[in-house]
RNA sequence: GCCACUUUAGCUCAGCUGGUAGAGCAACUGAUUUGUAAUCAGUAGGUCGUUGGUUCGAUUCCGACAAGUGGCUCCA
C-alpha cells in the first residue's frame, strides 16, 4: 500500500497505481466531479495518472490557478484538433496557457485564417468537447517520437524533440489529435463548456524576428457559459477605463495625422495634470537636494558617439539633420547634456552627490507597431535626474531613489506593481550592452544588495538592462493587461568614463563618479496614461483639471454662483460655472460624466443662507454647508494631495 | 518593422448583394427658469482616411499608402 497525505494533514492508504481521481471518488463523488487536476508532491498531474509511491496530494478545482492553467492548456489542444480537422496538413509549434486563456502558434502553410474561421472553429470545438474524449497520456521513446513526427513531416515538433531527453517524453491524445506534450491535462474534453477564440496575430517562431512568422490564435475557455459571459463583461468594463477613451472624453490630450504618430498634444486639461505632477516632483526633489537644470533638444553627433548612444541606441533615435556640415540629433535621453553640466566646472568629493533634475523632452523613434496611446509615444517628457556619486555613496543614493518611488506611490495609492531587477545578457556584450563584463557584474551585485538590504520584493530578469548599466524598473499593467515600466532607477558605470567625468578625492586623486539615472514618475505620457486608468478617470481633487463646478438651479442664481466662484478662486481652487439654461438634472449628469470631483448646487435656499449644496462625484448629494466650511475642506484636500470625501 | 483587422458628421455608430449618405448625442438659434444623472422645437454640419484601378457609375469591389486597434519583436 502507499500512503497519501492531504493538505489538512489526513493520511490514507491506497493500492500502488491508484490515480488521484480514484482517490477523490473514494472520498466524495461530488468532489471528484468538480476536479480538473491534482498536485502530487507539489507537481500538477493528470487526475488519471497512477500514483506509485507515497505522496502528498492536493485536489485542484476551477478556483485554483493551476487548474485554470491546465484547463486552458487542454483547450489549446482541443483548438488544435479543430484546426487540424479544418485545415489538414498544418503544423503546430507550441500551445501554452497564458494569464487569461491560451494560444497556439501554427504554420498554416501560406493559408489565411479569418474571423469567420474562428467562429467556425468555436462551433467545431464545442462539438468535439461534447464528444467528451479523454486526454490520454502516453510515455514514448525519443526514437518513436521522432519517427512519428518525421512521418507527419512536422519540423517544428522535431525541433522541440531535439532538446528533450529520452525517457522523459510524453504524447497526449484526445479524439483524433495527438501532440507532443509534457502535460498535464484535464481528464476529458467534456469539461470545456464555453470557448471564445479572441484574436489572430502573427508571432515570430521562437520569438526571433529573423525567423518565420507563425499564425498565433488566442482564445479563452470556461467550464460554463456564464463564466465566459462574466469574463466578456469584465473586458467591457476594462475598456471603459482605457486611458485612450478617457483621454478623449475628458479632453486630456489629442493626436493628429498632420503632426505625426506617437506625438502627443496636451490639451488644457492635460496640461493642468502635468503641472501638478511637476509641482510635486519639484517640491520632492528640492527637499532631496536636487538642482534643476535646462538643456537643449538637440546635440551634435560627436556627443552621441561619446555617450555610446550611436553605437548602442541609434535604432531608437530620429535620423540626424545636417547643418553646416555637422550632424545634429534630437536627444533621446537627457543624460549626455547633464554630463556636460557636471563637467562644466571642476568637481571635488565635497560636491558629491551632485544631483541635477530636468523635465526634459526627449524623442525616440519607436517602431510604428509599438505606439500605444499615451503609454508608448515618440516624444516623452521625462521626470529625469542624474546623480553623480562616489562608490561609497552609491548604496545610500540608490536607496533614496527607491524611497522616493515609494513616497510617490503612496500619494497615488499605487500598490499593484512589481520591482524588477533588470540585468544584461552576456551574449549581447558589445552589441546591445557596453562591453565591460567585470563592471556589469560589480554593479549588478550592488543593485541587488540594495534591494535585499531594504527588504524589497523583486524579480530578476535577464536582457532588460540599459546599454550603460543595470536598473530597477517598476512594472505596472494597463487595463488591457499590457505590461509597462512606469518608473526606473538605473546605474551607469560607463558614461562617466566615456565623458571623462572626474572629481577630486580627499586624497587628491582623480576619480570617475558612478551615475544614477532615475525617473520615479517615468514620463508624463505614461504616468498620466497610467493614472487615468488607475483612477478610472476619477482623479483626486489635487490633480483634477476642474476641481469644482457650480451648478445654479436656474439663471436667477448665476449671480450668487459668481460670488461663490470668486471666493473659491481666491482660495486657489480650479472652479467653473455651468450657467446654461438647462435643468439641474442635466447639469449634474454632464458634470458627473466629466468626473469633476465637486458639484456645488446653488438655488433659492442656498442663496438665502449663504450656503452651497455639495455633491461629490460618484457619491451624490452630501448636504448643504457654508461656503467657508467647504473651502476649508477642499483647501486641505489639495494641500495634502489626499481626498477626504 | 512583421501578422491580422479597422477607418462614414466633433463623438458613438447605421448604411443588404456597386446607382455619390442617415440616426442619437454635441454645436448653433429660439422657447422654457427648472432642486440632485438627459426639457422641447428648429438650423447647420460629410470630396464616406488618402490615392490608383475595375466599372456607364465606387462610401460599397481590387491594389498601394497613412493612421488606429489586437498581438509579435522592441522599450520609459
Amino acid at each position: 500500500m502507499i500512503k497519501i497525505s492531504f493538505p489538512d494533514g489526513a493520511v490514507r492508504e491506497y493500492a500502488p497505481g491508484t490515480s488521484s481521481m480514484e482517490i477523490a471518488k473514494s472520498i466524495s463523488e461530488g468532489l471528484a466531479r468538480k476536479l480538473l487536476a491534482a498536485t502530487v508532491n507539489g507537481q500538477v498531474w493528470d487526475l488519471n495518472r497512477p500514483i506509485t509511491t507515497d505522496a502528498a496530494v492536493k485536489f485542484l478545482t476551477w478556483d485554483d490557478k493551476d487548474a485554470k492553467t491546465t484547463f486552458w492548456h487542454s483547450t489549446a489542444h482541443l483548438m488544435a484538433e479543430a484546426i487540424e480537422k479544418k485545415f489538414p496538413g498544418v503544423k503546430f509549434w507550441v500551445g501554452p496557457p497564458v494569464d487569461n486563456g491560451f494560444y497556439y502558434d501554427i504554420d498554416l502553410g501560406g493559408r489565411h485564417i479569418s474571423e469567420e474561421d474562428l467562429r467556425e472553429l468555436e462551433v467545431s470545438m464545442a462539438a468535439l468537447a461534447k464528444e467528451n474524449n479523454p486526454y490520454i497520456r502516453k510515455e514514448i521513446s525519443k526514437a518513436d517520437a521522432i519517427a512519428y513526427f518525421t512521418e507527419k513531416g512536422d519540423e517544428y515538433k522535431l525541433d522541440l524533440l531535439q532538446n528533450l531527453e529520452d525517457g522523459n517524453i510524453t504524447f497526449y491524445t484526445q479524439g483524433g489529435f495527438t501532440d507532443l506534450c509534457r502535460g498535464p491535462h484535464i481528464p476529458s474534453t467534456g469539461a470545456i463548456k464555453a470557448v471564445k477564440l479572441t484574436n489572430i496575430a502573427g508571432a515570430y517562431w521562437k520569438g526571433d524576428e529573423k525567423n518565420k512568422q507563425l499564425t498565433r490564435i488566442y482564445g479563452v475557455s470556461f467550464p460554463s457559459q456564464k463564466e465566459l459571459d462574466e469574463y466578456l463583461q469584465l473586458l467591457e468594463e476594462a475598456k471603459k477605463r482605457d486611458h485612450r477613451k478617457l483621454g478623449k472624453e475628458l479632453s486630456i490630450y489629442t493626436m493628429d495625422d498632420d503632426v505625426g504618430p506617437g506625438l502627443i498634444m496636451w490639451m488644457p486639461n492635460g496640461t493642468i495634470i502635468i503641472e501638478e505632477l511637476e509641482k510635486l516632483a519639484k517640491e520632492t526633489e528640492e527637499a532631496a537636494g536636487y538642482h534643476r537644470v535646462v538643456t537643449p533638444h538637440i546635440a551634435k553627433e560627436s556627443m552621441y558617439l561619446t555617450s555610446g548612444h550611436l553605437p548602442y541606441y541609434a535604432d531608437s533615435m530620429y535620423p540626424p539633420m545636417e547643418l553646416d556640415g555637422e550632424k545634429y540629433y534630437l536627444k533621446s535621453m537627457n543624460c549626455p547634456h547633464h554630463h556636460k553640466i557636471f563637467a562644466a566646472e571642476p568637481k571635488s568629493y565635497r560636491d558629491l552627490p551632485y544631483r541635477i533634475a530636468e523635465y526634459g523632452t526627449v524623442y525616440r523613434y519607436e517602431q510604428s507597431g509599438e505606439l500605444f496611446g499615451l503609454m508608448r509615444v515618440r516624444c516623452l517628457h521625462m521626470n529625469d535626474a542624474h546623480i553623480y556619486c562616489s562608490k561609497e555613496q552609491f548604496a545610500a543614493e540608490f536607496r533614496a531613489v527607491n524611497e522616493m518611488y515609494l513616497k510617490y506611490f503612496k500619494i497615488f495609492g499605487i500598490d499593484k506593481y512589481q520591482m524588477r531587477l533588470s540585468l544584461h545578457s552576456a551574449d549581447k556584450l558589445g552589441k546591445k550592452y557596453v562591453d565591460q563584463p567585470a563592471l556589469w557584474k560589480e554593479t549588478e551585485d550592488m543593485v541587488r544588495q540594495v534591494l535585499i538590504d531594504t527588504n524589497t520584493p523583486f524579480v530578476e530578469v535577464q536582457d532588460e538592462a540599459a546599454f550603460y548599466g543595470p536598473k530597477i524598473d517598476v512594472q505596472i499593467f494597463s487595463v488591457i493587461g499590457r505590461e509597462f515600466t512606469l518608473a526606473t532607477n538605473q546605474v551607469d558605470f560607463s558614461q562617466g568614463r566615456s565623458f571623462k567625468l572626474q572629481y577630486t578625492t580627499p586624497e587628491n586623486h582623480s576619480e570617475t563618479p558612478l551615475i544614477i539615472h532615475r525617473a520615479p514618475l517615468g514620463t508624463h505620457e505614461r504616468f498620466i496614461g497610467f493614472l487615468l486608468e488607475h483612477y478610472a478617470g476619477k482623479l483626486p481633487v489635487w490633480l483634477a483639471p476642474q476641481q469644482v463646478r457650480i451648478l445654479p438651479i436656474s439663471d436667477k442664481f448665476v449671480g450668487y454662483a459668481e460670488e461663490v466662484k470668486a471666493k473659491l478662486r481666491a482660495a486657489g481652487v480650479r472652479v467653473g460655472i455651468d450657467d446654461r439654461s438647462e435643468k439641474i438634472g442635466k447639469k449634474i449628469r454632464e458634470t458627473e460624466l466629466l468626473k469633476v470631483p465637486y458639484m456645488l448646487v446653488v438655488g433659492e435656499k442656498e442663496m438665502a443662507e449663504g450656503k452651497i449644496s455639495v455633491r461629490r462625484q460618484g457619491k451624490g448629494d452630501i448636504g448643504a454647508q457654508p461656503v467657508e466650511d467647504f473651502i476649508t475642506v477642499i483647501k486641505r484636500e489639495i494641500a495634502n494631495r489626499h481626498d477626504e470625501v
